[in-house]
DNA sequence: GACGGAATACCCCTTAAGGGGTATTTTTAA
DNA sequence: TTAAAAATACCCCTTAAGGGGTATTCCGTC
């Protein structure tokens, strides 16, 4: 029967030797390698068959996330697990957006670990619960967070200022958006104008930023 | 013992009032009112203490995101559960942004359910499995969907570039970035028409937006 | 060592954007 | 019902933005 080969990159030797000595213990695992950076990994992979990678985000000059992005961009197909001590939500998502096949945290089970290896191995996806708790609470409420920082206010602008903002941020001029809307050109400018006065802010670059910043685009 | 006042909110009669015949059956749960619509909710809570909404999203006029925005907005601060026949992951992500404190779907058992409503009643939070896999699938790969979107590309810009492009969104003019970066007029003029050929995009509004979007800002 | 991209800097030109007004009609909220 | 806010439209004006060039220096890659 065939071992699923697997290399361990992470920049504390200690830790990864441990970890690839109790990984060994199991049957079905080979670990092929250990590594302790992001550029030695893409070189052995580069030469070598390997499964799964076991990948730490915290590694110095190549973190996980560009490790990843890098792996990908060279098109390699096979599962990649990020394995790590403690993370906030955009360590989780960079991961996820890079196309990550399993993540979970260093104070999980070592079955767990064993368990995610044999899944993504296989083709499919492991992501801890608390992976999965910290991307509901990444999502939650945030729309209210963003619309009312401290005391509840609306934005200040009106239904069709934000439908003209839209327009604005896709690039269009004003006589162009004059011509979507049915409008004079001068109605618009005159928006324009409104628009930046209500919000206190210098130009419509900033506009958009200030509509992006709160998800109205 | 107080029991927890449940409402349903769900356009179709048979399923509120069988999903309301089974509840009753739990001891620490009273069904206190069925109603079809948002609207109806709204006006019923309004009058009446409730401690947990229970919320179907496929309702007509007003639907399930809509209602919680519209509740929130009224400063209402009990406990929402939605539950829901099957949906995509936006309207999950809808949900969490609006602040929902707990969401399952209609084919989970009828105890998670019973579970879900004690939590959330408690102050808890209750997100069935199968909704936290979708918000791992709604991040997977994003990156790569977006970034490249037939041959693996990155984003064509350079650094320096970036570092125009934010304070482009800041709403900084030429003659004010050249000051901050100790460059004349000229090279950030420059910079400006690179991004904005190199991005394929008609001005920096369109500029400023495509950076929200992918995070660059 | 040659090439290309990045960063720097300037020229020409046209036009959109924005600051300041005023004024009408419609819609919405008190 | 009455007043405020929104949406419409135009005037004046100045200046920033953007399209088109050209050119130098520096730096990393092949």
């Amino acid at each position: 029967m065939e071992k699923i080969k697997v290399i361990l990159a992470d920049d504390h030797r200690m830790v990864r030797s441990s970890f690839a000595k109790v990984l060994s213990e199991e049957e079905v695992i080979q670990i092929v390698a250990e590594v302790s950076n992001g550029f030695e990994l893409i070189e052995y992979i580069k030469d070598n068959p390997v499964d799964v990678i076991i990948l730490d985000y915290n590694m110095p000059e190549m973190d996980g996330i560009e490790t990843i992005s890098k792996l990908r961009e060279l098109n390699y197909k096979k599962a990649i697990i990020m394995l790590t001590m403690h993370s906030d939500e955009n360590v989780i998502i960079g991961a996820l957006e890079e196309g990550i096949n399993g993540f979970l945290f260093k104070d999980s089970e070592i079955e767990e670990l064993i368990a995610a290896i044999k899944i993504v191995d296989a083709g499919g996806e492991y992501f801890c619960e608390e992976v999965k708790n910290k991307l509901i609470k990444y999502h939650s409420g945030k729309m209210h967070r963003r619309y009312h920082p401290l005391n509840p206010q609306k934005i200040p602008v009106s239904k069709r200022e934000i439908e003209i903002i839209r327009l604005i941020a896709d690039g269009f001029k004003s006589y162009e958006i004059a011509g979507k809307l049915f409008i004079s050109e001068s109605t618009v400018v005159k928006h324009r104008k409104n628009i930046i006065r209500k919000l206190d802010l210098k130009n419509t670059t900033e506009v958009v930023k200030y509509a992006a910043e709160r998800g109205l685009l």
